[in-house]
DNA sequence: ATTAGTTTGTGAACTAATTCACAAGCGCCA
DNA sequence: TGGCGCTTGTGAATTAGTTCACAAACTAAT
C-alpha cells in the first residue's frame, strides 16, 4: 500500500466522526459533496481520501453511511482495544486518565507512571500510580501499545528512552519538545504553545491574510 | 506578505522554544543546521522558513540567538499580551484554567463562561465561572482576543455563535467538531480522538509505513 | 592580502497534496 | 427499455511545500 499522508488520516478521523452522529440520525447514505461540507473540504478531496482505499461508494448514490464507518474504523485500526499507559502523574496525565474520549474509542489506559516519590502509590480512579523504573518490566506483561508522555521539558528525553526501551511503538507527547526515537516509533505531538502561537501570529497578521484555517 | 502556510508557523513556534533554550545556556550564535537537527528538519528548512520574513543570520557565523529569538516573537505576535477567555467549565476547562503555560507565555486568561447553572458563580483560581449569555456584553468591555472553547460537541455550534457575535477573532477549538465561522475568524483544533486514531492507524499499517512522524 | 573554511539566502528542481473535469455507473420514471 | 439526473472514481492539471545546490558574505589564520 502506498504511503498515506497524515492530513489524510486526520481527514479520515474527522469524516468518521461525522459518519457516527449522522448514523444516530438514522440516515442511511450520505454523498461526498455533503461530507465535505460537514468537513470544510471539497467532494474530490473526499472521494481522494477514500478511493486510497477502496472504492466504497455507488455511483448517483452515494455512500451507506454503517459500510463506510464501519471501513473507516478498520482502516484507522479501531477494531481493537489497544493499551495505554500514562506517564507523568501531574495535571495533564490527571485530566487524561479522567478523560471518557479515550476508553469510548477502544483505548484503554491500564497504568500510569511517574518518578516523584511522591506520587508514586496515589490511586487515580481505578489506576495506581507506579514508579516509572518498572516500566520496561510490566510492558513485557502488560504490552502496551501507546505511550501518553505527560511529563515536564527536562524529564522528557529520558522518560521516552525508557518507553523505547519498552518496547513501546506509539507515543502521544504533550511535553513541549522535540522527540528523538528510532523511525519504527510514531510520535504525535500535542503542544498547546505552539496551538496559541499560531493564533496568536493569525491575529496579529490578520489584514494581510484573511483565511481561516481547517483542521 | 504572501501567504504563511500553517507548517511555518509550527515550525518557527518551534524554533523559538529550542531558542529559548539556548539562550538560557548562554550560546551566543547558532546554525540553521543545528536548529534543524532539534527541529527534526533540514538546515534549508530553516533558512527558507526565516527568509519568509527577513534575512537575520550572518554568513559562515549562524543567527545571534537572542536577536532571532526576538525576531521570532515579533514574527510570532508574542509581544503583546493576549486577553484569553475559557468557554466551558468541564474538566477541560478546568484543566487550562490552571495552566500555567498560558500565562508564561503572554496569554492571560481573564473569564471562564459555561452555561450550566450549577456551574455559575463557582470560583477557579482568581476567576469566578460566568453565564455564558453575559460573554458578548463582557466582550464589549474586555476585549478578548482569543476564546478557547471546552464544550460538548452538542453545545458547540450555539457556543462559538455567540463567540463570533462577541467579535471574538481566534478560536482554539477542543470539541470534536467542525466549527463553521466567517472567514476572518482563525480557528485551530486540538482533538484527541484524532491524534489517537493517527497512533493506531500508524500502529496498524506499520509493516507497510515504517517512518516516524514530526510536528 | 590572500586563502581556507563556514554558513547564509535563494532561484531552480523536485515532490507532495489538492483540485479539476469527465467518463462510467446507478436509480428512477415513463 | 431508454433516457435523465445524480454521484462516484480517477487520470490530468494545478498549486503548495520541500529540498537542492551554489554564489555571496563572513571569520580566522597566515
Amino acid at each position: 500500500m502506498k504511503r498515506i499522508a497524515e492530513s489524510t488520516v486526520r481527514r479520515l478521523s474527522l469524516y468518521l466522526s461525522f459518519l457516527e452522529g449522522i448514523e444516530r440520525q438514522g440516515l442511511k447514505t450520505i454523498s461526498s459533496d455533503e461530507l465535505a461540507r460537514l468537513g470544510g473540504t471539497t467532494s474530490a478531496q473526499v472521494r481522494k481520501d477514500l478511493s486510497l482505499f477502496g472504492s466504497f461508494g455507488k455511483r448517483g448514490l452515494g455512500y451507506a453511511v454503517p459500510e463506510l464507518s464501519q471501513k473507516l474504523r478498520e482502516i484507522l485500526g479501531l477494531g481493537k482495544e489497544w493499551r495505554v499507559c500514562i506517564i507523568g502523574a501531574g495535571k495533564i496525565g490527571a485530566a487524561l486518565a479522567r478523560y471518557r474520549g479515550f476508553v469510548e474509542r477502544g483505548f484503554n489506559v491500564t497504568a500510569v507512571y511517574d518518578s516523584d516519590q511522591s506520587k508514586i502509590g496515589k490511586r487515580w480512579e481505578n489506576l495506581t500510580v507506579r514508579p516509572i523504573s518498572e516500566l520496561e518490566k510490566d510492558a513485557a506483561k502488560q504490552d502496551f501499545d501507546i505511550a501518553v508522555v505527560a511529563t515536564p521539558a527536562e524529564n522528557t528525553p529520558a522518560v521516552v528512552k525508557q518507553v523505547v526501551r519498552a518496547g513501546i511503538k506509539a507515543i502521544l507527547n504533550f511535553a513541549p519538545v522535540q522527540l528523538s526515537v528510532p523511525s519504527d516509533v510514531t510520535v504525535r505531538n500535542v503542544n498547546m504553545a505552539m496551538e496559541l502561537e499560531g493564533l496568536s501570529f493569525a491575529l496579529s497578521n490578520r489584514a494581510s491574510n484573511g483565511d481561516s484555517e481547517k483542521g
